[in-house]
Formats: structure tokens, sequence, C-alpha cells
DNA sequence: TGTACATCAGTGAACGCGCGTTCACTGATGTAC
DNA sequence: TGTACATCAGTGAACGCGCGTTCACTGATGTAC
């Protein structure tokens, strides 16, 4: 084992998201991490300062990737759901940080400046529904905005939950699809 | 202070919903516990056996307040979906540890019969839809009882964690009535 | 009405443990000249 | 090509802390006779 690890930060914060994604935020420490890395257990606070700041850079790098699955699925609604999902159900680890704001420095530049992308891609997906479906004033908007991120976050926390009845499959993506597909924002 | 608490079972109970309220289940300790209690840090033991106990006796709490509040909404579907915010709002610990089963005994028999009692609701006001509305195969009923309770668990939970923009105001239930009267399953 | 006894509820001291954080340090790497 | 120096990355010992759990105990309550 060198002395320098070359990519120490990566390496902990990946660590840090499989042993969330087993026990749980609550369960994470650092010298466990540090022992994962093999690394000494004073190594992660020259990283990232203490355990807060440490789940900061967790919770900035899920919304970065959430951002990025919502920008690659474009302005189709449905799609984007399902890049929600799909994202929750890859990342749990990040998912559970993410929404618990206080796990982590919320107010971090880093993580509402990836905060930011993320909302403003399902306002623009929810904008370009065809105008037949489509809510007018900017009550309806905003209420069909929430409607449309409150069935895919809590099909995806159920699911990570392992909440839902077997009879969905194994499969969450397809799962989503199928159940996201019956809804109609009216 | 008498050296008997009278009623410290659900004192502790209280307490603990307070705490995790506060901090999450993670940040809850029995000490911690025992000293809002105003009673001796070893008193807890008594009660719950351990830790795991005490989220155990709290999430079969949960289970059964969620299944009387769904009864008492009866077969009318966004009432149900109404009470359940209602009750996630109200109670967010109990909330919160409900749905990290490995945080407490899920196979306890306590909780598992309220939670059987709880299922069973929601899938009655589903069954209760009136004919036009209603699914038809046995796969469209599972996915429509699947997407009923996404939305409804995800906007409480994004609720709970501040997530939602302040537009909605602040009365959940009216916000919720708001937002879930414009779905539809279809 | 009184007494003996069993049961229950809560106490307080003790244990061992893993944790976060601090700190002076050493090894490795890069840059200026 | 070599040397000096600054900077960065990781070490390992030490600290104090709060925690869960165990255990023998004592105070309070209820019940049998």
């Amino acid at each position: 084992m060198p002395y320098h690890h070359g990519d120490l930060r990566r390496a902990l914060l990946a660590a840090a998201a499989e042993m969330i994604e087993r026990d749980g935020p609550a369960a994470l420490s650092l010298r466990e991490l540090a022992r994962r890395a093999g690394v000494s257990h004073a190594a992660p606070a020259h990283h990232f300062k203490d355990r807060t700041g440490l789940l900061t850079a967790l919770a900035a790098e899920g919304y970065e990737l959430l951002a990025d699955a919502l920008e690659a699925a474009g302005d189709d609604l449905l799609e984007s759901g399902v890049a929600y999902v799909r994202f929750a159900v890859e990342r749990p680890a990040h998912f559970a940080v993410m929404f618990q704001p206080g796990l982590y420095r919320a107010d971090d530049p880093l993580v509402t400046a990836a905060r930011d992308r993320a909302d403003a891609r399902l306002g623009a997906a929810l904008a370009a529904l065809p105008p037949d479906g489509r809510a007018g004033s900017a009550e309806e908007r905003e209420s069909a905005e929430v409607a449309a991120w409150s069935v895919v976050h809590g099909f995806a926390a159920l699911w990570i939950g392992g909440a839902l009845p077997p009879e969905l499959g194994d499969d969450p993506v397809a799962a989503a699809r199928a159940v996201l597909s019956r809804f109609s924002v009216s």
C-alpha cells in the first residue's frame, strides 16, 4: 500500500455510499469508513473536515447525478419520472442523504447549485406537456408539479424501503414505468 | 418525584417521538431519553429491553394510529389519502421509523398485525372506486394501488422533509387535498 | 384489620467500546532555479 | 541534471465522551389468608 492513495476522496465517497446503503446514514462512522478504504482513521478529516462535511459532499454528488439523469431524459415527463426512480434505486445512499437535510450543510454552494439544476429540469418537463394536458393558472401548474414529484418520489421511497408488493417484479424501472403511465395530471 | 412513575412506558414513547422528530431516529439514545423522562438511565430497559425494542414499539404504535386514521376515512380514496398525509405530518417520528424497517423488528406480531390492518384499508378504498374509474384486471388494480400509495407517501415525505415550495401554504392537509384531487387513476 | 409474601418498577454503580477530533509528525510530490 | 524548498497527503498516538448493557439492590404495590 503506497503512502499516497491516489484517489482517496473518491474512494471514501464510494465506501460511504456502500455503508449507508446497507445500514443507513446513522450508522456511518468516519473510523469504519477509513478502515474500509484501508487508510488511517484520521485521513478522512483531511478531505472532508468532519462527518458533516462528508455527508455534504455526498449530497452534492447526489444532486449532480440526479440533475444529469433528468437532463438526459429531456422534456418527456414520463421519462423524467422514470429517470428519477432509476437514480433513487441505483443510488439509494445518495437519495437517503439528500432528503434528510438535517444530516448535511444544505446551504453549501455546491449542493444548492446542483439542486437548483435538478429542480429546473422537473419544471421544464412539466411545462413541455401538450396544451390539452397542461394546467392553466400558476396555482394549477404548481400543484401539478408537486403531484408529479410526489408520485415518483413516493414510488422510489417505497421501492427502496421494500414496502411494495412482490407482484411488481424485480425491475424497478419497468415497474415504475407501468405505475407512472397509469397517471394523468388533470 | 415518586419512586413509581406511573405511566413511564407511555412517557418514554412520547419523549422518543419528540427526539426523533427533531433529530431523526439515528440520534435517539436511551440515556438521553431517560434523562428527558426524569428517570434513571436503566429504566427504559425495563419496558423495552433495548433500543430496538423501543423502536419496535414505536413502529407498532405508528401502524395502529395509521390504521385508525384510514378506518375513520372510510372507503373514500381521496379522504384516505388525505388521512395518510395528515398522519405522516402529525406523527413524523412514527412515520420515519415505520418506513425504515431496518431500525426495528419488522416481524414483531404487534407490528405485522397493525400493518396488515392499514394495508387492508388502502385496498378497500381502491376497490370501492366507481366502476368507470376502477381498473379491470388484477395487474391493473395492483398498479393503481401502488400509484395511489406512491402519491400520498411521496407528498408526505417531501412535506416533512421541507422540500416542497412555500407557495403551497402552511396547511399540509389542505395542500394535500389540492394536489391529490388533481390526480385520477386511469 | 393485620401480616406475610410475591411481584413489579426503578436505582445507581460499573463495564467495556467505538467514536470524533486534535496534533505533531513523516513520507511523497511538484516546482523554481 | 541536480538541488532546495514548499506543499500536499496520510500517520499514529492521545484525549475525552456518551453510549448500551448488566447487575445486585431497594422502594412500592398488590394479593392471600
